[in-house]
DNA sequence: AGCACGCCGACT
DNA sequence: GTCGGCGTGCTC
């Protein structure tokens, strides 16, 4: 037994953004300091108390020692997190320049990090936590599981390039092959997702202890997934992981993948940070997807993270998508991924013929063309479904006058309130702002001038769906978007209709775009393909090309001959002649050579400083500031990290937040790193009511 | 990030 | 006279 007197501080993660270590001295009594590292504690915080982790022990500290105050208690008997995990979270803290805490914590189910009164009174009542209730659950999960109900495994047969692909596969994805990342691109419909199963399948059956991993980009995905792996994989427990969960459904999760018990986890970004017994296999689907890369709180990217960690535990990585991103794509080029490619549909079937409708000039039936407008009508009358994409919800995006050229403005944003139908008749329509949330009566004249003469301008999916119901009053038209998704069971009772066949038309916006097959649908019109084409966002092209792709790829699943109308106003853009060839690989390397000539990445590396203030003026002076500061560092006078100018955010202002930002880029990653590592310190000195934060590899520019 | 302390406007 | 606005400072 190690007495203590020569192990005197540990040092403490906690979710906070300040720069620590923070340092607490080990009481007197407590015993082998050395197993303390990984374990949860109560420590004492300012006037209150929190739980951080136990990273290191140490014999000195920084600290001014008088000030240094005691661990309170050692959390949960039996969880210590592992080495590999603690040096995974130091990686991602040491790549987006956050504190461990705030990237490790999080990981951490919420009910496995609260302080409890009665534990901190030090009350002798034995109260069961948590952690003891997720672990007995567990226990009772694994008995009643003992007999798996023995079932036929599925007897899909693998197309030859599937088998091909598996083949190649199969090698790198073997227990002992140790790290490895693979791209499989394969289009929409070519059966990726069966290799998935075929390579869990397989390392769970050549190890008894193996656990995999499979990411998905939403929430919404994974209930179908679930139902999948469970069909197929009766024999293994499976494990939940997103952000949208119970706590306890979670902690009974997370303790689960933690003991090994679960073999297969399917969950969102979050899940790639658990403390997995045993993990052999990580599986990204859909690995382009934005999505990945969280909007908000601590900026990682899910399906990186997943290569970083697969890296550490020395374990194949599986990166799936029919549009992968540039960056993978890059990667895959020069070697550094194995590529494998799926390039025709499992279903023998042709794949979608799409075409473009050049609507410049074009008289419009609620946003539709007339061509658009017949192929429904065809649709129709074989009774086959149709569906029509549109990205905007509400009723019109925009409420105009017509004497003063008045727009409907909202008064915190810099965006315009939307018109909707409101949810019940009587209140007629309502005004909305996307983006702060804000309602108002719809203005009887027009607040400016007062004329009457006000008039929605554009299309919605509402009014999308009204008109369809005039133009074509026979048809069953069902909508999907957010606001319908708002209503309790709404979703699944819209997608049950339409897989019924109880739906002919459906419109809806992006969510209809992911993961849903409908057998008897053999149109898609996407209603306007421009918004995006020419934004000043790099990536545009690139995430508009894997949206059409994907919509696309929505028609034709069953076999029937089917068709893609894309309505626009620059058919000759040359996203589109890729699309219309179903040529990722074309669009993928002409986009690649365009990026490598204008140094964008992934021929660079960039970062983004964002600040927002009550006005652009102190958001902007912030940067240019930040940016002078920046300046003299050795990396940017030297030239190897490039500052741009500061400019205020494409939203400007969001629920009255002004917002600006800076850009950073350096052809050297270790250089960018560097730099940043020298730079965040001197801002964190600055004092100044702007709020800031920091993005690498910022996906929205 | 929270949370407390600390000085200046509209209310029971 | 108070409740409460958010500016400033601090957390090992």
């Amino acid at each position: 037994m190690t007495t203590v007197s020569s192990m005197k501080y540990a040092q403490v993660w906690v979710d906070v953004p300040i720069t620590g270590p923070f340092d607490y001295r080990i009481p007197d009594d407590w015993t082998d300091p050395e197993f303390m590292v990984g374990k949860l504690a109560v420590v004492p915080w300012g006037n209150s108390r929190r739980v951080g982790l136990i990273s290191a022990i140490t014999q000195t500290t920084q600290f001014d020692p008088a000030r240094v105050k005691p661990l309170e208690q050692l959390l949960h008997d039996g969880l210590t997190l592992p080495a590999w995990w603690m040096k995974a979270v130091l990686f991602a803290s040491t790549y987006y320049h956050k504190n461990p805490g705030e990237l490790g914590l999080p990981a951490i189910p919420k009910l496995l990090r609260v302080v409890s009164a009665e534990r901190v009174a030090g009350s002798k009542r034995k109260l069961s936590t948590p952690w003891e209730n997720a672990s007995e659950r567990l226990q009772k999960h694994t008995e009643t599981n003992k007999s798996p109900p023995l079932q036929a495994p599925a007897s899909i047969v693998l197309t030859v390039e599937q088998q091909e692909s598996l083949t190649k596969m199969t090698p790198v994805c073997a227990p002992s092959a140790g790290f490895g990342v693979q791209l499989l691109h394969g289009i929409t419909g070519s059966g990726k997702t069966e290799i998935y199963l075929r390579l869990i399948e397989q390392m769970l059956e050549a190890d008894p202890a193996a656990q995999a991993l499979l990411l998905l980009p939403e929430i919404a995905l994974t209930p179908q997934f679930l139902a999948l792996l469970q069909q197929r994989f009766p024999q293994h427990p499976l494990a939940l992981l997103n952000s949208a969960m119970p706590d306890a459904a979670r902690t009974a999760q997370w303790v689960s993948a933690y003991r090994g018990h679960a073999r297969i986890i399917v969950g969102t970004r979050l899940a790639v940070f658990t403390p997995f017994a045993s993990l052999r296999l990580i599986v990204v689907d859909e690995e382009h997807d934005p999505s990945y890369k969280q909007a908000e709180g601590v900026h990682y990217s899910g399906r990186d993270m997943a290569v970083a960690i697969g890296a550490q535990l020395g374990c194949p990585v599986v990166l799936g998508s029919a549009t992968p991103s540039l960056e993978t794509w890059d990667a895959a080029q020069k070697g550094r991924y194995a590529l494998v490619s799926l390039k025709s549909r499992a279903l023998a079937q042709a794949p979608p013929n799409i075409l473009l409708i050049n609507i410049r000039g074009m008289k419009l039936q609620y946003g539709l063309s007339v061509s658009a407008i017949e192929a429904i009508k065809r649709r129709l009358a074989k009774g086959e479904q149709s569906l029509i994409f549109l990205n905007r919800r509400g009723f019109a995006p925009v409420l105009h006058c017509g004497a003063c050229e008045w727009l409907s403005a909202c008064e915190n944003c810099s965006a315009y309130k939307v018109l909707h139908r409101a949810a019940s008749r009587s209140s007629g329509y309502r005004m909305v702002c996307h983006h702060c949330g804000v309602e108002s009566a719809v203005p009887k004249g027009c607040p400016d001038c007062g004329s009457v003469d006000l008039s929605p301008v554009g299309q919605g999916t509402q009014r999308l769906e009204e008109g369809l119901t005039q133009l074509l009053p026979a048809a069953r038209i069902g909508r999907l978007d957010r606001d319908v998704a708002r209503k309790r069971g709404a979703t699944e009772q819209v997608l049950a209709a339409a897989h019924a066949g109880h739906i002919d038309i459906l419109v809806g916006t992006q969510m209809l775009a992911k993961g849903h097959n409908f057998t008897r649908l053999t149109l898609v019109v996407v209603v306007n393909a421009d918004s995006g084409l020419f934004a000043a966002d790099f990536r545009a092209p690139e995430r508009l090309f894997a949206n059409l792709l994907q919509v696309a790829g929505r028609a034709g699943r069953a076999g029937q001959a089917s068709e893609v109308l894309v309505q626009t106003q620059s058919p000759d853009h040359p996203v589109f002649a890729a699309l219309q060839g179903h040529d990722y690989v074309a669009f993928a390397n002409q986009q690649l050579a365009e990026r490598h000539q204008a140094a964008l990445p992934p021929s660079t590396y960039q970062a983004l400083l964002r600040g927002q203030a009550k006005t652009l003026a102190q958001a902007m002076h912030f940067l240019t500031e930040s940016a002078q500061l920046g300046e003299q560092l050795d990396d940017a006078s030297q030239g190897s990290v490039r500052l741009y100018d500061p400019v205020p955010m494409p939203m400007m202002r969001i629920a009255g937040v002004e917002r600006a930002q800076l850009l950073l880029e350096s052809r050297s990653r270790p250089a960018l790193h560097r730099f940043l590592a020298q730079w965040l310190p001197l801002l964190q000195q600055t004092k100044t009511p702007v709020r800031w934060q920091l993005d690498v590899d910022p996906q929205e520019i």
